[in-house]
DNA sequence: CTTACTTCCGTACTTAAGTACGGAGTCAAG
DNA sequence: CTTGACTCCGTACTTAAGTACGGAAGTAAG
C-alpha cells in the first residue's frame, strides 16, 4: 500500500479526510470560488487530487494567520499567472500587511518567551510584557 | 495642548475613537470580560485610561494575527501574575502555536515577495509560488 | 439485486464577533 | 434650566464561516 494511495482520485470524503476538514466545508468553499469544482470521469460522482488538497491546506493555515475567506479568494487570485502587473501590485500591498504581522507576531513570540523564562528564574509574582509587546508603534 | 489630553479620563467614546473601534465593541469585551469596567469617579459615568486603550488595542493586535477572543482571554490571563507555574506552561502551549504562525507567515512573505519580484522581471504568466508556500511541513 | 454507505444539492441552523436600537439617565454649554 | 450630545443597559439584528439535515441518486460488497 502506497503512502498515498489513489491521491488522484479521492471522493469528497477522503479529502475533507485527508485536509483535515468537513465535507460540508468543502462544499461551501465551492459555492465561495476557493475551490474548483472538478468534473466527473465515471459517473455522477466528483474527484478530487493533490491540487486541491493544497489549496484546501492552505486556506486553513491562511485563515488561521487572520486572513478572511474573502482575502484568501484575493491571494488565490494572483496565483493564475495572469493580469501580472495587477497581480504585482495586489502582491506588493498583501507583503506591507504581512510584514506587518510578522513584526506583531514576532513581538508576541519575544514577549511569551521572556515570560516563560522569567516564570523560570523569579518564583512568584511579575508582570508580564506581553500587552506592551504590541504598543509599539 | 497636550498630545495625550486627559489620557487618564476618557469616556467611553474618547476610548473608542483612540482605538479606532466601536462604542459597542468596548462594551461587547466589558461584557466578555476582556475588559474591565471600571469605577465611576464623579457620578454615574465610567472614565478610561491608557491601560484600558493598550488592552483594546492589545485585542485587535492579536486578532489580526488570528486569535480568537477566547485565546485572547486567555493570553491576557497570563499577564496578572499570580500562579505562575500553571501560567508558565500555558505560555510555553502558546509560543509552540505562534512560532507555527511565525513560520508560515514567513513562507508567505517569501512566496509574496518572490511573486513581485519575478512579475518585475518576466512581464507575462508565471506561476507563483503561493500555496506551496504553505505545503512544506 | 439488495443493502449500506456516499455523494449531491438545497435549505436551515449555529457560533463568534460584533452592530444597531430604544429608552432612561447624565453632563456641560448656552 | 433647558437643550443636545453622550452614557448606560438590555435586547435584537447582522455578517462570516461554517454545520447540520433530508431526500434523491450513485456505487461497492455481499
Amino acid at each position: 500500500m502506497n503512502s498515498t494511495p489513489e491521491i488522484e482520485a479521492m471522493t469528497i470524503g477522503a479529502l475533507a479526510r485527508a485536509a483535515g476538514v468537513n465535507v460540508e466545508t468543502i462544499r461551501f468553499y465551492q459555492r465561495k470560488g476557493l475551490l474548483p469544482e472538478p468534473d466527473r470521469p465515471q459517473g455522477s460522482i466528483r474527484r478530487y487530487g493533490a491540487d486541491e488538497l493544497g489549496r484546501v491546506r492552505f486556506i486553513k493555515s491562511a485563515q488561521r494567520l487572520g486572513f478572511s475567506l474573502d482575502e484568501v479568494s484575493e491571494l488565490l487570485k494572483l496565483e493564475d499567472g495572469s493580469h501580472c502587473a495587477e497581480a504585482r501590485a495586489q502582491a506588493q500591498r498583501k507583503l506591507v500587511d504581512v510584514r506587518e504581522r510578522l513584526a506583531d507576531l514576532q513581538r508576541i513570540e519575544a514577549a511569551l518567551s521572556e515570560l516563560v523564562q522569567r516564570c523560570n528564574a523569579i518564583r512568584g509574582r511579575m508582570r508580564c510584557p506581553l500587552i506592551a509587546a504590541l504598543q509599539a508603534e
